[in-house]
RNA sequence: GCCGAGGUGGCACAGCCUGGUACUGCGCGAGACUGGAAAUCUCGUGAGACUUCGGUCUCACAGGAGUUCAAAUCUCCUCCUCGGCGCCA
């Protein structure tokens, strides 16, 4: 959310910014916003006025009470009790059109990041490096598809049976190797300083609401029947959840943690798109990583956090590259977002493994999470980041094709080996 | 799910019975005193609107509704926390 005084001092500033998400609705919802802000203080002008005369009438009637002047008071008393309804009156007013205020700000995007490069969609994300090295593969790498059919690693069939598309029972060596990657990565997390956490995979609106993926994200996410409560898209929705309302210290920044949930998704609007296989599916195990820190610190800590993921797939030996989001590719929440995308053999391209956001104080000023750098000094609003580490599943499609052997069978990594008892997995009939 | 006790500023606590400007302490800030500091004293301390930048006004006691000229205070509903009982992986 936008700071409403940003908005009400700078307008021009943020049509700036807004005008390069290259939306034309978003000029027109900034222009609403300023009316029905103006509205709004025109209106609690007039009912502030009013308070104050009834706040006025209010004390005079003590006064005269105490001095027993009786008769006075019933004169004063009807002019008093004209006032109530007046405001009652103007207070319904206000609360619609506050009401309708506030929703523009919610639906509002965050402002981009002066680096952001200029795109309207993803052709113009901009790639800043790449790092591990392709192997040369002396046959035809199959696709991660059939590599995980080979090995019977998924059953989908009967996935479809108990739960419908995008569904998957995840077999045997792939669970092994599920539970290795998390201890992995659990060592990583650990020596970087990250509280681990595993949180609560059902949220309330209003934090699914903090975190943005309310109201715009609301057809991507499953809803309890007849209860306030979502299933999270991704650990970040807790995460930051976890500190709203609260007002931290500045000498504890940062606070990292990592966490490790199942994810839910609708997939609504991805319909065709990556349709078999563990790719994309409505439920998987990710872990995130989330930091709160001040803004001073932010764009520092944004490297830090794709640094962490980073690491993490350099020491699969996946080859990678970092891309930087464009402005028509990036969403609602982030300032500036990377992406690390791992390279796929079979589909000779980049996929998107992980994103690195700097959300500045977008969530943090809907959560009311707010930091003090000394006791007693003024309250400020923290800035909040996340990056993916590893989707489970999406990540392993990655490890398994580029660890394939011409046989079918597949090269447990290095670093993995410890964890499992076993250092490849061959394809089963 | 049932019974009981609670929820007041950043924190701690009073006020609630008997409606009438939210007490006090801690923390923090400014000033005074001092060679400097500590101690002490004075003033200030949240959110919002307006402002001629001197201030002015409104709101804020878990949330909501009601009674009233006036609600932290009275009435009703809801939520949350803690304790006890029940159920339970």
């Amino acid at each position: 959310m936008l700071d409403i005084k940003l908005i009400r001092e700078e307008p021009e500033l943020v049509r700036k910014n807004l005008e390069k998400r290259k939306k034309p609705d978003y000029n027109k919802m900034l222009n609403d916003l300023i009316t029905k802000d103006e509205a709004w203080r025109n209106i609690k002008i007039e009912v502030d006025a009013l308070r104050q005369k009834r706040n006025q009438l209010t004390n005079s009637i003590k006064s005269l009470k105490k001095e027993g002047k009786t008769d006075q008071i019933s004169q004063v008393l009807n002019e008093a009790k004209q006032i109530p309804d007046k405001i009652k009156n103007l207070e319904k007013k206000q609360l619609i059109i506050e009401s309708e205020r506030n929703s523009l700000l919610l639906t509002l995007p965050n402002l981009l990041h002066e680096t952001v490069p200029y795109g309207e969609d993803d052709s113009g994300n901009m790639v800043e490096k790449t790092g591990g090295s392709k192997q040369s593969f002396s046959f035809t790498p199959r696709s991660h598809i059939d590599i995980v059919e080979g090995i019977k690693g998924a059953d989908i069939e009967r996935a479809a049976k108990t739960s419908g598309a995008r569904f998957y029972f995840l077999m045997d060596e792939l669970v092994q190797l599920e539970f290795a990657i998390i201890q992995h990565a659990i060592k990583l997390l650990t020596k970087r300083g990250y509280h681990l956490v595993v949180p609560p995979t059902l949220v309330k609106g209003k934090i699914m609401e903090g975190g943005g993926f309310l109201p715009t994200y609301r057809d991507d996410v499953y809803k309890i029947e007849d209860e306030d409560l979502f299933l999270v898209g991704t650990s970040e929705a807790p995460l930051v959840g976890m500190h709203a309302n609260e007002i931290l210290y500045q000498d504890d920044f940062p606070i990292r943690y990592a966490g490790f949930s199942t994810c839910f998704r609708t997939e609504a609007g991805a319909h065709g798109k990556d349709t078999k296989g563990i790719f994309r599916t409505h439920h998987f195990e990710k872990i995130e990583q989330i930091s709160i820190t001040n803004p001073e610190n932010s764009w520092k800590e944004h490297d830090y956090l794709f640094e962490t993921a980073e690491m993490f797939w350099q020491s699969l030996e996946i080859p990678y590259r970092k891309v930087n989001i464009c402005t028509g590719d990036i969403g609602l929440v982030a300032a500036k977002k990377f992406d690390l995308e791992g390279w796929y053999p079979s589909q000779n391209a980049y996929r998107e493994l992980v994103s690195t956001s700097n959300c500045t104080d977008f969530q943090a000023r809907r959560l009311k999470i707010r930091f003090r750098e000394k006791d007693g000094m003024p309250t400020k609003i923290c800035h909040t980041l996340n990056s993916t580490v590893i989707a489970i599943q999406r990540g392993l499609t990655c490890i398994l094709e580029n660890n394939q052997k011409e046989d079918g069978s597949i090269k447990v990594p290095k670093v993995l080996q410890q964890y499992v008892d076993f250092k490849e997995i061959t394809p089963k009939i």
